[in-house]
DNA sequence: GACAAATGTCACAATGTTGTGACATTTTAA
DNA sequence: TTAAAATGTCACAACATTGTGACATTTGTC
């Protein structure tokens, strides 16, 4: 059995996602436990914000760097992740709004720095591959970072939504993905 | 001088878009107007949130008819209503919220079937377009639809973060979008 | 079964949020 | 200028949320 911490932690960013402001009522009825634990386990709101964006990073950071590492070609490297972006889950979406709602201190402790490695890594390489036309050149680098977390909020999205097939997503993912910038072209 | 009332649903979407559950008194302070009036024109929160999405709807209504109307080629308009969604900015990520938080009556008076009329006449053609191949053949229909509102969020967030030129970002939207779903392929 | 750990239930104070009334002040339009 | 309309300020009651203590109940382990 789940450590109830974790599922506390687990039922707080899904109903945080999408009300952040939601009562700790709700998170603990979605943990299936009382509030009375839930305050046991986090002693103020603040600690469990703090607790979920954590747990959302090194998530994050893992599954990226397992994406990074395995493979040496840059094209399944970024297939790779982009899955392992997905696998993320609702946690991803998350990420973004707790900047604004959690106080910094309490992700101090969070080594950011490698939260982000495994994909500016990848992401310092996209001029080389421009000028290869592997990638577009029409596109700038920070354009297609966007397009790489927006297609991974858009196939949760269709996941949640319910319209399309689970099992074909992540390759309808990564193949309009891939063709929004451009890979599979010939661009001289 | 704008309608106050108008100020305080623009200043509500804005706010809520954030935080669904945010108090009042940030809305009125955003409105720049003070929680009293905010309630003179709005008997409870309720009231305002249903004010937000009706506001909404009607924007991006008005917005995708012109833009289905402005050509006969559904190319050109699915571009025309890409960038109208756009336009729309950062109300269009706050409706699908809405409907979870807004007593659907609320909603009921709203001309619902009309609002999504210019999307989903053109989304029907969809599978015109595919046979003659403008359009991939890969890609189910609910798919494309999801990437449409996805690439309207995903150039929300990128002019958001300040990491994209605003004045190419409709262009870098169109032409990202119109690869993802196969348009601008030879596929027999 | 017995014991410890984890959890639930209830009560409670402190604080935050909502909605309203009364009245002062400012803005608008004639 | 003046009267009406709109807004602001303050006070207030009702309600919601948070965090904690005390104690009962359940769960896991020996």
């Amino acid at each position: 059995m789940k450590e109830t911490k974790q599922e506390i932690i687990d039922a707080a960013i899904s109903v945080l996602n999408a009300d952040i402001s939601a009562p700790l009522d709700f998170i603990a009825a979605k943990a299936g436990v009382s509030r009375r634990t839930l305050h046991r386990y986090f002693s103020s709101r603040e600690e469990l914000l703090g607790a979920c964006a954590q747990d959302m990073m090194l998530t994050w950071q893992k599954a990226m760097l397992v994406a990074y590492n395995s493979t040496r070609d840059p094209i399944e490297q970024l297939e790779q992740m982009l899955y392992a972006g997905i696998d993320c889950g609702v946690k991803y979406a998350f990420l973004n709004k707790l900047r604004d709602h959690v106080d910094q201190e309490l992700l101090q402790a969070v080594p950011d720095k490698q939260y982000e490695q495994a994909r500016d890594k990848w992401f310092r390489r996209v001029p080389g591959l421009q000028r290869k036309g592997i990638i577009s050149r029409a596109l700038p680098a920070p354009w297609i970072k966007a397009l790489f977390t927006g297609m991974i909020t858009t196939t949760i999205e269709a996941l949640r939504s319910g319209d399309v097939a689970p099992n074909k997503i992540k390759e309808l993912a990564w193949h309009s993905f891939s063709k929004s910038i451009g890979i599979g072209h010939q661009q001289g």
